[in-house]
DNA sequence: AGATTTAGTTAGTAACCTTTACTAACCGCT
DNA sequence: AGCGGTTAGTAAAGGTTACTAACTAAATCT
């Protein structure tokens, strides 16, 4: 993602790089199925059971792969020998700055466990005072490393805002934040491998993770703003300019619209935002309030799920605040899309919304690393 | 693409792969270079100079490709020897069926010359009567394969409708088809890998060929209906379904628009289509068309442009009817994005208009058959 | 008990790329 | 001329990777 990776468009591929393509697989395919012989293995990523052993060793002599006792007899033959994700050898820090007056950083293993979180709520005026400071993001990225009982494979940061390919943030109006290296910040003061990404990319990635069936989808994040992440063949996609998910500020639809923060008419974002979803759950009918933020989004979403062919949109944020929206949004789509032959388009919530982007942040290094979805 | 091609997500990397992979990088190298020295593409692809002497040599041994001369000297040292792409061992058959009254196919080689080009006039009775005969497509294709100079690489083919994995085009209303084998007809009856694609997609792909710097854009072709291809990130994107690209019925605005012959309304296509720019250029006042129709294809763009960070916009089709729609185009986007920080959004023609659809669909046969974008 | 089946290891081989060392061919300078 | 320096390309040897063949180990089936 980030700052060590290669530039070239493409380059030779060396057997060496096969090899580690081979390891990925192997955790990979560990983390599918859990404890396996190595026969199992074999068969399941396509190489020799010779080979197998040789990858497992490699593995485990990195603390990644772990012995995992005999499997329960079953059949004829020697009984198998098991192994097994090493969830010590496997630690990631990831960090969700997505609520600037909550920061928060965790201990995560390859199970999703979080050992160890820390939150560091900070007063942040966000409207007109200054924003917060990055030191802050450091010291709290140390103070859980600190904590970590193995070493850590790298750091997974979720941010609010524009990241660019250096992971330094471009803009983020919610932390005040303009042009802030981030990933330099973090790797000077860690040593380790660092990894900044758009808050709701984390959390696609999370969604993409935790549900490895579904290769085209886009999830929708709904907080002060809307943005999105999408998935396209089983990959992110990132865009031309490290931009992709910003729909927030789309004009959608050909009516006028209410006036927008950023200066024009009728974003998305004024129709939908959860400020104005709890403000019209206070009030006395919530339900229109709904049903024009669902229709909207369902409007600004038809074109993308038609063009890239999507078969799921995720709604990710508040849950007692989405849960309405979804068969609004679902009833919009399917009038504005003609209905797809093989199986209808799913929209639902997505898996755990509370923790989405410290996961999703977790999971990114995994498949930087490790090349593990 | 179609046929014979892995099904398995994710398959172990053996030595030979990598081979495959750096023997794809000579030739694009070639493409991208022209004319070359060993020394010269082993820098370029980064391998040393004694293993891009093996590559080289097999692909001569290949035939494709094949010693160029000697360079013209130009400082100190041995001169090089050149090798360059060999037009004879890169030949494709090209199919273009998106307009089912003139059914064309082609031999192409690597540079993107037609060396032989056939027509099928055919008196098609599109609204009530039966549609193409495949046959005759089977039998364009075996008369244009005998004029080949040389063996060729496979067979590529752009159609209208949705087509599967396997190469059957579901539907295809123009053409009056409906589940028809094409993969299976024309491998058969040739025994050569065939790609069939649909055909806004294959000219995505020549449009990607044609200008390989661009790799997040999408191209909307215009034609009796409206369909795109997207790339993402230098993919041509394919969808859940293998129906990504289909825009032609998405409801477009928040007004209720005119009735569409999918029996909904408010569809791009009411809007856009060539049909319609046809007409109004006879009529007085064709300005208004164009501008409504331009509009509505900004409308139902722009979502997908935010939200996949997209930096260019190709239309293709009659160049007389779509060149005022450019601007209009361009500046209904404006209004409705935020403008991106690095650089305008571009919107603009494809380059050639005419043979693209042929011409993608050679270029999807090298993708497919040596790696060549 | 012996055949069969499955897991895993050992030994040898083929493919791939690298490093090192070489020859060939050119320039520039004395 | 002749020599040093530079670049292109080839040859030989070595390391890595994954394969096949053949083995041992340990269970079930007959």
């Amino acid at each position: 993602m980030n700052a060590p990776r290669r530039v070239r468009t493409s380059a030779a591929v060396l057997p060496a790089d096969g090899r580690r393509q081979n390891l990925s697989l192997v955790l990979q395919t560990l983390r599918r199925l859990g404890p396996s012989s190595r026969a199992q293995l074999a068969r399941e990523v396509g190489v020799t059971k010779v080979t197998m052993s040789d990858l497992v060793a490699e593995l485990i002599s990195e603390g990644r792969v772990r012995d995992a006792g005999t499997a329960a007899q079953q059949g004829p033959g020697k009984p198998a020998t098991l192994v097994d994700l090493d969830p010590a050898g496997l630690l990631t820090v990831a960090v969700d700055l997505s609520v600037p007056a909550r920061l928060q950083a965790a201990v995560v293993d390859i199970t999703g466990e979080m050992l160890h979180l820390e939150v560091r709520e900070a007063a942040v005026d966000t409207e007109s005072g200054r924003g917060v400071d990055p030191g802050v993001v450091v010291e709290l990225v140390r103070s859980v490393l600190a904590t970590a009982p193995h070493p850590v494979l790298g750091i997974g940061i979720g941010t609010p805002g524009v990241v660019d390919a250096r992971g330094s943030v471009r803009t983020a109006p919610n932390l005040g934040w303009t042009d802030v290296a981030l990933h330099d910040l973090v790797s000077d003061a860690t040593g380790l491998p660092v990894l900044v990404t758009n808050d709701s990319d984390a959390a696609t990635q999370a969604e993409l993770s935790s549900s490895p069936g579904s290769e085209d989808l886009v999830l929708v994040q709904v907080g002060r703003g809307v943005g999105c992440g999408i998935v396209s063949g089983g990959r992110r996609v990132v865009g031309a300019h490290h931009a992709a998910g910003e729909i927030g500020h789309v004009t959608v639809g050909t009516d006028v619209g209410e006036p927008c923060s950023c200066g024009r008419r009728g974003c998305l974002e004024t129709w939908l935002s959860v400020p104005r979803l709890r403000a019209a759950l206070d009030a006395a009918d919530p339900d229109d309030v709904v049903t024009v933020g669902g229709r909207r989004l369902a409007v600004a979403l038809a074109p993308l799920v038609a063009a890239l062919d999507l078969s799921e949109v995720v709604l990710a944020g508040p849950p007692e605040l989405l849960e309405p929206l979804v068969p609004v949004v679902a009833d919009g789509l399917s009038e504005r899309l003609l209905p797809s032959p093989d199986g209808p388009l799913v929209v639902r919530l997505a898996t755990h919304p509370d923790d989405i982007v410290l996961r999703g942040a977790a999971a990114l290094v995994l498949w930087d690393r490790l090349g593990v979805v």
